[in-house]
DNA sequence: GAATTTTATGAGACATATGTCAATTAATCG
DNA sequence: CGATTAATTGACATATGTCTCATAAAATTC
């Protein structure tokens, strides 16, 4: 078991069932992130869990409902931690750049959940939605403030997010550098009507270094008993 | 024959093994645009194009091959439309916006081209670098102007490009609509320094309603005679 | 128009994937 | 332990796809 196997850890002390299914679930994760959600196939997977290829189908009907219970939970442990990791900051400018940088830093750090999120909200458009929902907030707070002067509509925020996506994947692919966070930040924030200077600072401001992992809340993926 | 159908159109005169080719070539942009580069099979391209499976391999070692042949040359000539509509045009704004613009137009115009353009980008990066050839010289014309006030690097131009691909991409999926060349222009515009009136004034003026379309110049497509 | 070369065909060997199921093994519990 | 339930297995039927090759058809040449 990698670090990476998170499904797995937390599942340790649940029952075989669950352990099971969690092993299929990181051997998913990994298998999507190498070969993408198309290519990648149930076999691979019961191959990377080391589980007989029929042991797939208790859990799963197919390949499409392990990717979406992956997607799912991907994107959710992303919000919750993006959430958390900016309590207490009340200026737009600095949450949107932030939450762009933050985004980055996490999936960097773990690459393989990070290639898993990209392909899956590539794949999954209201996971998009989901992993982008505080995105609009932001930015409306960010025009009452007066320092966004664009509109805030589907276009701009699917642009946006766009560009904070695009840097995500170049940066796994390792075209891109440790700084590719406060770079799209800083280009972001000029596109919202920042002042240059202005975008410049906080783009690349030293950000508190809170430790983002993938949390893995213990959630109701149990069947252990009865079901 | 679809008028999509433009190797065909093009190989009209020449030898039998040309038009076959053509035949699979247009067979395999429909299937591509249709089912994507990964899920495509050779089975589909031959049914497409109403030829036996074995012929396939008389012209193609395999799908990669012919997926490789299809693409450079819609990029190819996408690349020269967007050159040959840009002729005189000598402000580097106008020349920006232009270029986005006006490739948008064209992928939009022909989607089934479009959406073989921009699996293809997507997929091989060196085609990428081919089709925003023209863009670093533009870029660097603006910085020369004094009307950019950005660093002209590799991870600005893709960070650009990735504004426009993704646009491309809502589009053809009908997720934005006829103003979205217009609308990502002005965006990509702020982003680069120009002031928020000029970028909207230059990104909204209307474009010379050149008619863009796949070109399709012969070339060394043909082994009619000998080899 | 017969001979020769080029092009096209589709059956089939082989590979890999999916999803099912009867049989086997492991875990639990009285 | 022995019985019962839960979990896992891997062979199997089916499907889809790749690529080869002997042969047929078409085009070209003389």
């Amino acid at each position: 078991m990698t670090p990476q196997d998170l499904f797995t850890r937390e599942a340790r002390n649940l029952g075989k069932s669950a352990r099971t299914k969690a092993r299929l679930m990181d051997a998913a994760v990994s298998v999507f992130a190498r070969d993408g959600f198309e290519a990648a196939s149930v076999n691979e997977i019961t191959r990377a869990a080391e589980v007989a290829n029929g042991t797939f189908y208790v859990y799963f009907k197919d390949k499409d409902e392990i990717a979406t219970a992956v997607a799912y939970r991907i994107a959710h442990d992303v919000v919750q931690q993006l959430d958390d990791a900016m309590v207490g900051v009340s200026d737009a400018v600095e949450r949107v750049s932030c939450a762009t940088r933050r985004l980055l830093d996490l999936a960097t750090s773990t690459p393989q959940w990070g290639q898993a999120l990209f392909r899956a909200v590539w794949i999954y458009n209201d996971l998009r939605d989901s992993v982008v929902s505080y995105l609009r907030a932001d930015l409306e707070r960010g025009v009452a403030q007066g320092v966004f002067t664009v509109e805030i509509d589907d276009f701009l925020i699917s642009t946006f997010s766009a560009m904070t996506m695009s840097t995500l994947f170049r940066r796994l692919n390792g075209e891109a550098g440790p700084d590719a966070g406060s770079r799209v930040a800083q280009l972001q924030l000029r596109m919202l009507g920042v002042a240059p200077d202005v975008a410049n600072r906080v783009a690349f401001q030293a950000l508190d270094p809170i430790t983002l992992t993938m949390p893995v809340i213990p959630r109701e993926m149990d069947r252990s008993k009865k079901n």
